[in-house]
DNA sequence: TCGTTTTTCTAGAACGATTTAGAAGAACGA
DNA sequence: TCGTTCTTCTAAATCGTTCTAGAAAAACGA
């Protein structure tokens, strides 16, 4: 745009007020088509390109962008295919309503960093897209009076969430296990701190997510007499579930099944035990989460969760104000497929 | 935020104007430390988080965002880890110069939507990734004067681009194609009308992308009388490639070597040759483009392109006012893998 | 002690639009 | 013809900052 040239400078040329001008852009019915489409075309002769988005945002109260947040470097989330099936429902409502996404990720080295982004973030709404509650962006979002919805249930009654019962699903799967037999069990879980190093074993407690957790919790309560390891090879991808598997296989002591908290980290492990001429379901059971498109290739036993309606779901929430329900428990189903089968007896 | 506390009232409620304010929180030097920590503390006592974004964005003529343009839906665009990559290096840079990513999806249905998306949103740059050029989202934000990168080499002088030599690259390929002794060909390309119906074959004036002509071109120029058929399973996916491949695989002319525009294609085109028994680099060769991690895993031959280098660079020019070089050559390499073998003596 | 510099703070004008309330004129019905 | 209702357009206030220029006070050097 020729520097300088404002909906006033094209109200003069054209002769009429800015507010006509501005209604020529926003409110076509406020004037005649005439008048309208003269306007427009001494805008495009001046280099005007239209109503300024700062402006416009600061004087309507509206920034028309919603902040998708999430932990740690882009990377890592997206690697994640299910992050991706997100992303495009919650973009596909966003569409809808005119609105533009801006990520947001939140990098756990510089957590004030982070929480000076979203300070300065022009946006009406925030996705938190797993963030570990107790976040100070969170605190930030709230302060500033940010709608937000989280992919997470929190515990706070009057916090918005669209979420899958996670203890329940992970059940689904803890039940199927122990249906087969499996009584010993590896599961392998996403830990920022065993990143770029050897993978580690973790208690309960070190378990940083909110929702690998409950996970855990739910295999457990279908398992309460198995023996169950947790182990993590770093960041929530294939590369971690590959190493951790890699890991535990070569190890003294080899469980009868291996639980991927999220489908890339079973692929991973599916990917190690081929090279050492495992054959899933039948020499070693892996199972694992979401149900992406590549664990039908790949015949993963895993949990479906309806990804991309949580995508809309939370856009939905976030955007439509006829949406009353401000709390979405999603359905979770098992698919069985080849990676599972009966343990092996000892 | 409580509604209506503006620097104005933390102002007044301290006993020192608007300006003081506003330097306490973007010009700590300006001020005297007690003073400012008397302000932050009132401010947080009346609610106050900070300047408004959008006020801030039109006093000082920066929003704070860089825009990411991107043609066709969310989903088909970040099922390539290629895109994740790039958003990944770009993502670094706009970290370190405190800008934020509208994601700006361009449906290919809508493209005046796509346009209009484009006038209103509030951003300083963008980076074109992977949009034909011509799209009128472009004019848009040449007309509103702001300043883009391309992913492409465009043919104007004036324009900025970070990328590599297509043609090269691609000829790498081609000549270690033509030394095995292929002769015939099949190209997967990405393209959109493809998409959900049978894969069809292409001319190559319907190949809709400049960067795919541009590889096939580099092919064609090395491998001058080999018989190079073009043919699209869909979008840029796995699963179009798959589809692709199978199709092919299932004609009645099979060739000695099919290229994947693209890794996530030509990984696509291993999976549909495994599930017919096939083995690539020995009953028939695969290659593709990229080298994503996948094809590391999969001993895919590719070409190697420095993704994350790119969104970094173009993070660069974007942001960087140092930055003074607006057209960046990125290297190419050949990996050679087991997917690629001497074409079978006919 | 007297200029001079530095530090600390302020007044008031932008930034570029949208909104509200209402004026002027045209159209309408009887 | 008059009062009423539409249609079309405008004036002026406002959104919440940041910026420029400069004033007042403090510190400094000699």
């Amino acid at each position: 745009m020729s520097p300088g040239v404002t909906i006033k400078t094209v109200a003069q040329a054209v002769g009429v007020s800015p507010s006509t001008v501005s209604n020529a852009y926003n409110k076509p019915d406020q004037l005649s088509a005439a008048l309208r489409e003269r306007i427009l075309s001494k805008a495009h002769e001046l280099g005007y390109a239209g109503p300024d988005a700062s402006a416009r945002a600061l004087r309507s109260g509206k920034a028309g962008a919603v902040g998708v947040l999430f932990t740690d470097k882009l990377a890592y989330a997206f690697s994640d295919p299910y992050a991706v099936g997100f992303l495009a429902g919650l973009a596909e409502v966003a569409e809808e309503f005119a609105t533009s996404l801006l990520l947001m990720p939140l990098s756990s080295s510089d957590i004030q960093g982070g929480a000076n982004a979203v300070r300065q973030a022009a946006i009406d709404a925030a996705a938190i897209f797993c963030v570990a509650g107790g976040h100070p962006a969170l605190d930030m979002l709230k302060n500033r009076g940010i709608p937000m919805v989280s992919t997470d249930r929190g515990d706070h009654p009057d916090l918005s969430w669209v979420a899958i019962d996670e203890v329940e699903a992970a059940a689904k799967l803890g039940r199927h296990l122990a249906r087969l037999g499996h009584r010993d069990l590896v599961v392998l879980v996403d830990n920022a701190e065993a990143a770029g190093s050897q993978p580690v074993e973790l208690t309960l407690d070190e378990v940083g997510y909110t929702d690998c957790e409950l996970r855990i919790r739910g295999l457990q309560k279908e398992m309460p007499d198995a023996r169950i390891r947790l182990i993590s090879g770093g960041h929530n991808a294939f590369s971690s579930g590959l190493a951790g598997a890699e890991w535990v296989l070569d190890s003294q002591h080899r469980p009868t099944a291996i639980v991927g908290l999220s489908d890339v980290q079973a692929l991973g492990a599916m990917e190690a035990m081929k090279t050492r001429g495992l054959v899933p379901g039948k020499d070693l059971t892996v199972v694992g989460f979401d149900d992406i498109p590549a664990a039908g290739t790949a015949g993963l036993t895993t949990i479906r969760q309806p990804i991309k309606d949580k995508g809309r779901a939370v856009g939905r929430v976030l955007l439509d104000p006829e949406v009353k329900e401000h709390q979405l428990l999603l359905p979770t189903e098992l698919v069985v497929r080849s990676s599972s089968g009966p343990a092996p007896r000892t």
